[in-house]
DNA sequence: GGCGCTGGCCTATCGACGTTAGATAATCTA
DNA sequence: TAGATTATCTAACGTCGATAGGCCAGCGCC
């Protein structure tokens, strides 16, 4: 009998649906108008409902997180191995910041921006390996250029708080930028760290398709 | 009579009070705890005083995150110019990431981190010049290394989103850093810079004092 | 000195919030 | 078909930001 397999399904269906709900109104409206009961009426079930598929509100939010550093992490992992390192860590510089672009409201609750912040000792965040495979792409870069005195853990972490930096200004209005700008300077940053402690040819073949 | 002048003056006070006071509950148990309940309590007043002195909650934030930027600006104007413009750049720096370290929840305020969000349209923020700061302190790394072919522009954005960004990941407890190692960072970032462009001499006077 | 007014402060209250309790109806098991 | 389980609802609780209306001390004026 495929009932509790149906039962299942469905409920990880519900789930789905009340999570795309909130993004749809964290995006419209801002975290501040998701409220469990505007989830409900826009699904239109009554507000109880939302804790049979949730704990708590917060709990809905964290998921939301979660699967946004999931998708980082595909968006990151799916950059070709084929580019030459420069471009390939410049990509995936391109791939952060362009999350914070085209879905900004998911990007508010992985990092407490917009009003959306949970408790991270409540709801503990899975690593993803998302900064491994910067490092990886960092070392691509250091390796070529044969640097050897590079802290790929400081480079990481410096590289990964510009690109999260320029994200944040932005979404909250303050860096004055238009998303084309952003995203240039996001692989500026990767490519001044290529100049500095690698390779990078000007002609190499460009990012963008 | 100086009733009026009086009378002004304990206004003012008041609100001190209450900006201090949203502070201490801020940083002790979260933004998340301030309310003007609460508030009112620890100030030993009823709830609806401090709409005589704040229009509603969000103007109370906005003008903690008023002063926040004045405070920046003020630790920055305060690095003295007597520095080679290589440590006067990190100096700044770590002015900047020492803010989020010493006043997290003013810095959280500033920036809409911890569930601070306000709405920039409705409390529009005063502009403090603080980047003008940094911009002339790069302007004269540049002008000492020689190369003319610096975007100042670019690079203040980018510097500011480096410092921005790991103070903001520290803050959501992402970044795994201890204070010590963030303020290393911080000075590493303004360093690369001058390297990179300007005049870097590791027998310079060291910043802290 | 007594009267009216102003301003500071209070209690009571509103609608909306997150969340829980308890009842009802639908569905599955045996 | 009887009993158990599940889905869903209405009603309610305590707290939130914010408002309304009343009380009362201190001030200016006659």
């Amino acid at each position: 009998m495929g009932l509790k397999e149906r039962r299942e399904r469905e409920r990880g269906q519900m789930r789905d649906r009340i999570l795309a709900t909130v993004c749809d109104v964290a995006r419209a409206d801002g975290w501040a108008a998701v409220t469990i009961r505007r989830i409900a009426d826009e699904i239109e079930y009554s507000s109880p409902i939302l804790y049979q598929y949730f704990d708590s509100k917060d709990a809905i939010i964290a998921q939301v997180r979660q699967d946004g550093f999931a998708d980082l992490f595909q968006r990151m992992g799916a950059v070709p191995d084929s580019l030459p390192p420069g471009r390939r860590l410049a990509a995936m510089a391109r791939e952060n910041v362009n999350l914070g672009l085209v879905r900004p409201e998911v990007y508010q609750a992985m990092f407490g921006l917009g009003g959306a912040q949970i408790d991270n000792a409540k709801y503990p965040l899975r690593p993803t390996g998302t900064l491994d495979l910067v490092a990886d792409a960092m070392r691509a870069v250091v390796a070529e250029g044969g640097d050897e005195r590079v802290d790929i853990d400081n480079e990481t972490t410096i590289m990964g708080a510009a690109l999260h930096g320029l994200v944040s200004l932005y979404l909250n209005g303050l860096s004055g930028l238009d998303p084309d700008r952003l995203l240039g300077l996001a692989e500026h940053v990767a490519e001044d760290f290529a100049r500095r402690h690698g390779v990078w040819s000007d002609t190499d073949a460009p990012v963008g398709s």
